[in-house]
RNA sequence: GGACGUGUGGCCUAGUCAGGAUAUGGCGUCAGCCUCCUAAGCUGAAUGCCGGGGGUUCAAAUCCCUCCACGUCCGCCA
């Protein structure tokens, strides 16, 4: 409704004044929409913009009030349109029904790769961002009306996983102890390392390892696999924990066994940039590229990058657009990834980078131990919601609250982290992850359980989808914005806009909550007020599901 | 040294790409609000050379130049 009104106002202004740019922006305080086009008109018509602005204004305001509904004034330099009832009343017609906010089906295929942690420890707060961000991504996508494939790259044939291996053998650890797998890698990768490092001589046999398992050597292949498969295995029971799924793992191995990768490096190597000397690079300083991008090692083995070109040109062919979510520290090579793509002319992939998350004492690193895994975060913030919970719930069964705990942890979890812009770094901060308070995932929740309990508690009302006074009408216009953030999200890939959204609409409700009785307003507006709540009740929770929280009824 | 990103009240943060009205919110601080729809809440107050400097413009947090600080990358790792 917001952009159908915004785009009907512009086509009069563009008639009105010829201009093929009318200068929408954001009304603010002043007006849902408004035009800035008069000051850029005032040296051509040699007019005071706020003259300018007045003659607009009075030419155009009949059929902006004919066509939309709106009312078009002038103030100052500003021509502002302030949506009226009939706009109010179809955005609350359309919030109430179930799926509010879905767009068209499309037929664009859209393949989306988040996550993608190498197998040799857990997933800590740094790889959730990926997750968080990824998912987000991809339930805005679904909610846009895209066909979406949600993919997790595993790279079961790198240096780390060699290394994994090696150490596997070589400390005699059982691979098949109980506990999750992801934690019981991280040990053994860790004191791997703590070898290699003592003794550098020992890469021989990790090359040697990497060496047979690109031969194809069955039984190097297999010693990579199982630890693989614990690993991914630890992964999988994370990420369902904080609701999300792939819907399918590619192995990075598949290119090498299909015989993709070998295919890619030939076409690559007949490439004028294509540089052949012990091993196979391409010089793309044409592209602002200092240094060589290397494919093959000069053993003959493919490197990581070759193996994702093969990848890549994969997805290309099978998807119509190609969305990577991918940490700050792979910048370049995942740029390096696009030029070469478009050198060979295939699909370019959209990269979503984002910047990474340290501890207070600085960097996180699987390798040397220091980090927080996910799992520790997620029963962390359990426990403190579960204390909550008991506080204010305790009335209610061990199970059922344990239940809403693990919904609040996961929404204040995943809200903390998406809230913020991709390209800013932080610094985890438990006080932070731990507030449950306003600008987090309860906030939200809690603001949708109390709609909810109103319309409990009111039984039977009469819709009616009007909406008078200040707070009824700011609260309409925020739900009718909806449908445009979602829309905002998957043009500009960014989820936090989602985030951002849903706590400014909380915010309104509440406001609106507390200043305007509902169950103790009588009739009409008693009708009025109950339908604006459940606009607001469907709005929020299509919103938070679509932000992977949780909408409890009650909290 | 080069590339990319970030810098907004004591702390965290939106807005920057597509310049426009009084710079968005939170935490913390202070003053209020539960005999009344869930106080994980609401209302009000104080706190800003929007990193520094220069420029473009009727208009700059936003665009350009320059400098500074922080982060990341610059490997035959991934």
């Amino acid at each position: 409704m917001y952009l159908t009104t915004c785009d009907a106002i512009a086509a009069i202004l563009r008639q009105h004044t010829g201009k093929e740019d009318v200068m929408l922006t954001d009304g603010g305080d002043h007006a849902d929409v408004a035009s800035t086009i008069a000051f850029s008109l005032a040296k051509e018509l040699r007019k005071a913009p706020a003259i300018i602005a007045q003659d607009i204004a009075g030419a155009i305001c009949d059929k902006v009030m004919a066509e939309t509904g709106a009312e078009t004034r002038a103030v100052g330099p500003y021509v502002n349109f302030i949506f009226g009832a009939e706009y109010c009343s179809k955005v609350l017609e359309q919030a109430v029904r179930e799926g509010y906010g879905k767009g068209t089906e499309k037929s664009e295929r859209v393949v989306l790769e988040h996550t993608s942690a190498n197998p040799n420890g857990p997933l800590h707060v740094g790889h959730i961002r990926n997750t968080i961000i990824g998912d987000t991504l991809a339930r805005c996508f679904r909610k846009a009306g895209y066909p979406l494939e949600v993919q997790y790259y595993v790279n079961d044939m790198g240096r780390q996983i060699a290394i994994v291996a090696w150490g596997i053998a070589t400390q005699g650890a059982d691979i098949h102890a109980e506990g999750k797998g992801d934690h019981l890698i991280a040990d053994v990768y860790i004191e791997a390392n703590r070898h290699l490092e003592k003794d550098p001589a020992l890469n021989a046999e990790i090359d040697r390892l990497m060496q047979l398992v690109e031969s194809g050597d069955p039984d190097t292949i297999s010693q990579f696999k199982i630890p693989v498969k614990r690993c991914l295995d630890g992964f999988k029971d994370t990420l369902a924990a904080m609701h999300v799924k792939h819907d399918r793992f590619i192995y990075e191995s598949d290119f090498i066994r299909n015989g993709d990768t070998a295919k890619v490096l030939s076409r690559i190597s007949h490439l004028p940039e294509a540089r052949i000397e012990e091993t196979l690079s391409l010089d793309l300083s044409a592209y602002g590229f200092e240094k060589n991008y290397i494919l093959r090692r000069s053993d003959g083995t493919s490197v990581y990058a070759a193996r994702d070109i093969a990848f890549h040109i994969w997805k290309g062919h099978n998807f119509d657009r190609v969305i990577d979510v991918l940490g700050a520290d792979h910048k370049l090579i995942g740029t390096q990834l696009q030029a070469t793509l478009g050198i060979l002319g295939e699909r370019v992939p959209e990269i979503v980078f984002f910047e990474f998350v340290s501890l207070p004492e600085g960097s996180m690193s699987t390798r040397k131990g220091k980090f927080i895994s996910a799992d520790e975060l997620i029963a962390e913030t359990e426990r403190r919601a579960m204390e909550e919970v008991t506080a204010r719930r305790s009335e209610l069964s061990e199970e059922e609250r344990k239940k809403i705990a693990h919904s609040v942890a996961i929404s204040a979890i995943r809200y903390d982290i998406i809230r913020t812009i991709p390209e800013k770094s932080t610094v985890f901060d438990w006080k932070e992850a731990l507030d449950f308070e306003k600008q987090s995932g309860p906030y939200i929740q809690y603001a949708h359980a109390r709609a909810c309990s109103i319309l409990e508690k009111a039984e039977s009302y009469t819709p009616c989808f009007e909406a008078e006074g200040e707070g009824e009408i700011a609260l309409t216009k925020q739900i009718a914005l909806f449908p445009k953030v979602i829309t905002d999200v998957v043009t500009e890939l960014k989820p936090h806009l989602l985030a951002i959204y849903a706590r400014e609409l909380a915010d309104i409700f509440n406001s609106f909550y507390h200043a305007e009785p509902v169950l103790r307003a009588e009739g009409k507006i008693r009708d009025r007020r109950l339908t604006l709540v459940d606009a607001t009740r469907n709005t929020l929770k299509e919103a938070l599901e679509t932000l992977g929280i949780d909408a409890l009824r009650a909290m």
